[in-house]
RNA sequence: GGGCGAUUAACUCAGCGGGAGAGUGCCUCCCUUACAAGGAGGAAGCCGGGGGUUCAAAUCCCUCAUCGCCCACCA
């Protein structure tokens, strides 16, 4: 066994753990078993253009905790890995690449193009896999997926094809949103509003003829002058009575010339703007809704590129924006401009490239969401799914009620191209077809394939169950699928989960495609702001792991995880993390340095009353990690670990086996010491043994490399931490010990209160000490001298007389811990100023406390309706304090005196 | 316009019906032979304001304020 160096080194040690466990073969999945039942995750896919950023190393994080629990507890475990070709991420990427060399993708052509993706995903693919590596997690690395491969693009067809041919899919003239720089469509959820300060621009719109009232032109309000080109009608509400007179005039179009009815709709607010409505139907969609009940005209005045068509007139050719001043321009100039003012709306902008879309009218395809959605809301309602934390069932119900068609197609080369054949010369019906067809059916002609792609979230729907083989029935899907749990950020509740429990259900006979679903917080940087590369208020979790190695970053992150905050990232977190990773290397470093050789690993035994203390602890702690994993209780779960091992492993009990360990070693030891210090060691070894299984899924390296050093044998062995037995706390609860935990809380608050008072008398820990204890129990007494080795090792104290009649000897500080009055001679050193103002302090507190005990118990409401052991535990409060304030008192006399 | 979350020590946050906690920072002492990435001791909080429920409220309810997020076709 080499030696271990004195700091921890994380740079050492991952790299070659690491190939371990891919040497090992831990991470594939187990074979196909019998009975037992599978743990199946899904990794959310990272795009094929992704790196790892903040909120990745929590999701993952998150998901390796609980692979890594389940696998330890020897569930059949299969985390499956793979990345999504993300159409317009990568599409831009390999666009952006041709730009450098002058070219457009129509340069090359759809084919070659396609190929240069292809390329492209070879060449930078797999830079988050690595990455995913480098955080230790414990994907099968055989299995990668992609959702482009061929088995998956026939799994997307057949979602496809079904769709179509049961009617859930359709093709339309309807208002998208389109992207112009990414020149596609996009789905309604792909469109982020932001608030934006614009303008309201009031218009004056000539009436062909004056009305009946005599007026001749209606005022119209607009945030998009530009679109008044398109205008091809006027809308008010049929019940306003300032536009009784005005319904099924004629408008002449300014600027434009085009004659266009009143309308009316009850569409119209009379109570915004001016109460009529410019309708341009091509532009926006309750414009379009209007147009279609009053059978109007749609003239799209707008390119794909957002510049004015040929419909724009006079205008065309000019950027949207140009347009939109030019247009204000002229109408100021034509006297029609009645006024403007700034007008806060919300704009939506492309969630790919943050362009400002348009409403535009185009065809495309569409999937009818209502009779997919009803499935997926039943099996949240009644618990096949269940959300952590459960109140964004809630945000799912919100949106699944109201759910609209889903805009599928989209206008990139890159994806999987829509599978529908039409024959121009006969005019069949378009066909959906799973092979590629040549000709028509009907008529022989030639035929040819859609030009649109699918919308990626289209395929990536189908992970859970195209990543096990589906549209085959393959082993793998009948055993494997329903997945677990599968963990997400918010962002993409409706883009991807909503999705994957509607299709999973649909295609997987009715299956959900996981059981829960944690929705985790989302990473904020230190003044609350998103994390975003482009703006540079990101942190890169690469260098997060340099400085605090991947176990520092990954427990860092899990103290951080509760269920109600998002995540202010506070880097102090993971720094105390690496501290942690370093107290456990050092704890580990001690106990193996501390064993002899040939020293044989035993059954843990509560010879001391530490033993028993630290072994009930232990058992506490197995529960509480094993309850809160399985609740995904991240937060609590770190917590309770850094607690246990930090405080009371490290803190009291290594210290507490120091005086056997040391005894025990020395050429004149007695057989009994020899043997305490063999029951030292075998403890340590199995504390330690424990504790570093319940450590590993959050901190795996670290955990792995000191276990591998323990001498463990028979079946505590295990190829690696990694696929060892998780501890079972049903096994540990034979540790349980109150007594045990009573009795060493009391002698530590007697070390704790004496070292107070060496500090405040700056007595050298060299220097020992005898004390006075009083106490009015016998069984305190028989505490203190069964274990006075302790209250030597830990207070210094080198002798001690404990009676229930002790008297206080001359010139001593008295202190009050573990009900005990504990008496430190000093030598006419005492400060007596210092002790009054102790003393009264702690008198004043123990005076609140019995005031509050008894009000309470004074309180017939509370005698009658509280717990009788909470009326118990308040009984015993008001004594203790009591006692505690007989005992102050006394000391502040003496103190007066 | 709806909905959700947050408000606790200087900072970042736990706790969510019965004695206010952690990490970081701060103060004092200590390089004690596992660890100075450490040890020991300590200071520090009307638990956002106001009302209510309850024997009992940081914790449950209502309300207000502030901050943040999501959904929504208001020109």
């Amino acid at each position: 066994m080499s030696e271990m160096p004195k700091a921890y080194d994380h740079t050492a040690v991952e790299g070659p753990i690491f190939e371990s466990w891919l040497a090992g073969g831990h991470f594939a999945q187990h074979p196909l078993p019998g009975g037992e039942r599978p743990f199946t995750v899904a990794i959310p896919p990272p795009n094929v253009t992704g790196s790892l950023h903040m909120g990745h190393a929590l999701n993952n994080t998150i998901q390796d905790v609980v692979v890594r629990r389940a696998r330890m507890s020897g569930r059949p475990t299969r985390w499956v890995l793979g990345t999504d070709h993300a159409g317009i991420a990568t599409q831009n990427k390999v666009e952006q690449k041709l730009a450098r060399e002058g070219k457009s993708r129509h340069d090359l052509g759809r084919e070659a193009f396609i190929e240069a993706c292809w390329e492209w995903r070879r060449e930078h693919g797999s830079t988050i896999i690595g990455q995913l590596k480098a955080m230790g997690c414990s994907c099968d690395y055989s299995d990668e997926w992609f959702t482009m491969d061929p088995s998956y693009q026939r799994a997307v067809r057949t979602v496809f094809v079904d769709w179509y041919q049961q009617g859930l899919i359709y093709r339309g003239k309807r208002i998208i949103n389109w992207c112009p720089r990414c020149s596609t469509a996009l789905s309604d959820i792909e469109v982020e509003h932001d608030d934006l300060e614009g303008h309201l621009w009031r218009f004056r719109y000539p009436l062909a003829e004056p009305a009946a009232d005599g007026r001749d032109h209606v005022v119209v309000a607009t945030t998009r002058p530009e679109t008044m080109l398109g205008d091809t009608c006027v809308a008010v509400h049929p019940a306003d009575e300032r536009y009784r007179d005005i319904v099924g005039a004629t408008v002449v179009l300014p600027l434009v010339g085009r004659r266009i009815p009143v309308v009316a709709d009850e569409s119209v607010d009379p109570a915004f703007g001016t109460g009529a409505v410019k309708v341009t139907p091509a532009h926006d969609p309750n414009d379009f809704e209007i147009a279609e009940r009053h059978g109007c005209a749609k003239v799209n005045i707008l390119n794909a590129d957002a510049t004015i068509s040929a419909e724009g007139g006079t205008y065309a050719g000019l950027g949207r924006y140009e347009a939109r001043r030019q247009v204000v321009a002229d109408m100021e100039a034509a006297g029609l401009l009645l006024g403007v003012e700034t007008h806060v709306h919300a704009v939506g902008h492309c969630y790919r490239c943050h362009t400002v879309v348009e409403p535009w009218l185009s065809d495309q395809w569409f999937a009818r969401m209502a009779p997919l959605a009803a499935p997926a809301i039943e099996a949240v309602r009644d618990g096949r799914v269940t959300f952590h934390p459960k109140r964004w069932e809630s945000v799912y119900f919100h949106w699944m009620d109201n759910i609209r068609d889903w805009c599928i197609s989209r206008q990139l080369w890159w994806g999987h191209r829509i599978p529908v054949f039409y024959c121009d010369a006969c005019g069949t019906p378009p066909v959906a077809s799973m092979e590629d067809l040549a000709e028509c059916a009907e008529c022989g002609g030639p035929v040819r394939q859609d030009e649109d792609v699918l919308d990626t979230w289209f395929s990536s729907q189908l992970w859970p169950f195209a990543t096990l083989g589906w549209p085959e029935r393959t082993p793998e899907l009948a055993y494997f699928y329903p997945t677990a749990v599968l963990s997400t950020a918010r962002d993409i509740l409706f883009l991807w989960v909503a999705r994957m429990i509607m299709s999973g259900m649909r295609s997987v006979d009715g299956k959900v495609p996981f059981e829960d679903v944690i929705i985790h917080p989302t990473v904020f940087n230190a003044e609350g702001k998103r994390m975003s590369k482009s703006l540079g208020t990101g942190i890169d979790p690469l260098d997060l792991m340099e400085h605090y190695g991947a176990d520092g970053m990954r427990f860092g992150l899990m103290l951080q995880t509760t269920g109600t905050q998002d995540i202010r990232f506070a880097e102090e977190r993971l720094l105390s993390s690496r501290n942690f990773a370093n107290k456990i290397w050092n704890a580990s470093r001690f106990v193996l340095m501390n064993l002899d050789d040939g020293f044989t690993p035993g059954g843990p035994e509560a010879a001391t009353a530490a033993d028993a203390w630290i072994l009930s602890r232990l058992a506490g702690l197995a529960a509480r990690v094993d309850e809160g994993i399985v609740a995904y209780e991240f937060g609590d779960v770190a917590r309770s670990l850094y607690e246990f091992f930090w405080s009371e492993f490290c803190d009291w009990y290594l210290e507490l086996c120091k005086p056997r360990l040391f005894a025990g070693t020395r050429e004149t030891a007695s057989a009994a010491e020899r043997a305490g210090r063999l029951t030292a060691q075998r403890n340590l070894v199995f504390v330690l043994d424990v504790a570093l299984r319940l450590l590993h899924p959050m901190m795996p390296f670290i955990t792995e490399e000191i276990w591998r050093r323990l001498p463990l044998t028979g079946q505590n062995r295990a190829p690696s931490l990694m696929v060892a037995a998780w501890p079972d706390p049903t096994e540990l609860a034979r540790f349980r010990d109150n007594d045990a935990e009573r009795s060493v809380s009391k002698m530590l608050e007697i070390v704790v209160a004496v070292r107070g008072v060496r500090a405040r008398y700056r007595i050298s820990p060299k220097q020992g000490i005898s004390v006075v204890v009083r106490t009015q129990a016998e069984t305190d007494v028989q505490l203190l001298d069964a274990e006075f080795a302790y209250l030597n090792a830990l207070a210094g104290i080198d002798s001690f007389v404990a009676a229930t009649d002790a008297t206080k000897p001359a010139h001593s500080v008295t202190v009050v811990a573990g009900g005990m009055e504990v008496y430190v001679p000093l030598e006419g050193l005492v400060d007596f100023d210092a002790e009054r103002a102790r003393v009264a302090k702690e008198l004043a507190s123990a005076a609140d406390d019995l005031a509050k005990a008894e009000r309470k118990l004074a309180n017939e409401g509370f005698l009658a309706k509280a717990a009788p052991d909470v009326i118990a535990k308040e009984r015993a409060k008001a004594t203790e304090s009591a006692d505690r304030i007989a005992a102050l008192r006394e000391q502040l006399d003496e103190l007066e005196a």
